[in-house]
DNA sequence: ACCTGAACACCGTTCAAGT
DNA sequence: ACCTGAACACCGTTCAAGT
């Protein structure tokens, strides 16, 4: 359901940079990233690993094109509404995106595309921050705080739901034994919200915080 | 000068966990996270590959160790001032403990110590949070926002730092190429600030924010 | 022009055998 | 008890040679 075009006519080029990168972003969600690697890649194409050097310079670039890729399939859902919520629903896009495949948040953070995608959701976020009246200085520091802690965020939770070995979560169970076998008393009050699962309330008391933060900047600047 | 103890008498055991960490974390400093293999690190060591496995499972586990070393690294400077600047404190101590060493951000991403550093860091911060008044559920979240905005924000800002092949600072040249070959008028106004390299300031922008968002979140709940 | 075959220089990890 | 030697099953990347 990946490879669209090139209907094979004479003998089509069995290799094209967008092609590959969708089988790329398929192996991915497959395998995770650990077990993405050229020879895997080119083995789903049917062709040897080499051939894979034609179109990506190398494995990075690769990384960088499915990053850069994933945030294609960025839908921000909003109204025209006031700039607090219109930010919110950039944050929650480019969270939504990143979960959307697995190991996405790991890709993204370790890649730095500079394709229009990405581009152009930088230039999202700073039109709504200019536009609310936000100096182009704070608009930019507003945006990289943003894309910091989402992709923080997102790391997290992604790295939270990888199971055990044997099966078993484990991120919860790890951190409740250690807390419970030391002085930690905050950490055990802590414990319950800490191991919960409910990322979507601990990413919107994040945006919280941004946003309010936010809201106090903007009344002491105008 | 990273061995110390064990004062060579009769045949001393080569290796230990402690000091493995230490010449891993040399290693990490003098060649990076890419180059560093197990197989180096024994060379360093004057050890085969396969003995270290004596000491850390895995090399995931020789990792999760050497994250968990650097926050015992950590000094909070702080007199006993308020809420909002021993959090701040916290925060600097944090970014500060992974800047100190080379690709320190992404060695402590992609683990999760659960040892006494790491969790003496968070008993920390919550313990600020919970003294001055917020519920256990909105420190804990609090927690989690202020180590993702910090992690993020190191990982971007050793990330920036890195060279190119031939030696130009990589990360501002192609921000600035992509952002003129195309629309972005946004981005065009924020380019300065967003290639600037004042991190300090950006990590600084990025926790009055969070501070700021606390403050508001308390004086609502109290 | 595009891909294969085959190699180069590595990896993490395991485990019998030595001391 | 602790380490070596040697192997296993891989990696990313390059490049002459084929078609």
């Amino acid at each position: 359901m990946t490879s669209s075009s090139t209907p094979s006519r004479g003998r089509p080029a069995r290799l094209d940079r967008a092609g590959t990168v969708d089988t790329a972003l398929d192996l991915l969600d497959d395998l995770g990233l650990e077990a993405l690697t050229m020879r895997r890649l080119a083995d789903r194409l049917d062709v040897r690993a080499g051939a894979l050097y034609r179109h990506f310079t190398t494995k990075q670039d690769l990384l960088t094109a499915m990053a850069e890729r994933m945030l294609g399939d960025l839908h921000p859902q909003s109204g025209a509404a006031d700039w607090a919520e219109r930010l919110r629903a950039l944050a929650r896009a480019m969270r939504l995106a990143l979960l959307a495949r697995r190991d996405g948040a790991r890709v993204f953070g370790g890649t730095h595309s500079t394709g229009p995608h990405t581009l152009a959701f930088a230039e999202s976020v700073l039109g709504v921050l200019r536009e609310a009246g936000f100096r182009d200085e704070d608009a930019a520091r507003a945006l990289m705080a943003l894309v910091n802690f989402t992709l923080g965020h997102t790391l997290e939770e992604q790295a939270a739901s990888v199971p055990h070995d044997d099966g078993t979560p484990a991120g919860p169970d790890r951190l409740r034994n250690a807390v419970q076998a030391g002085p930690y008393p905050n950490l055990q009050a802590a414990l319950p919200v800490l191991t919960g699962a409910d990322f979507d309330a601990h990413f919107e008391f994040a945006l919280d915080l941004h946003v309010a933060g936010l809201r106090q900047l903007r009344s002491r600047t105008e």
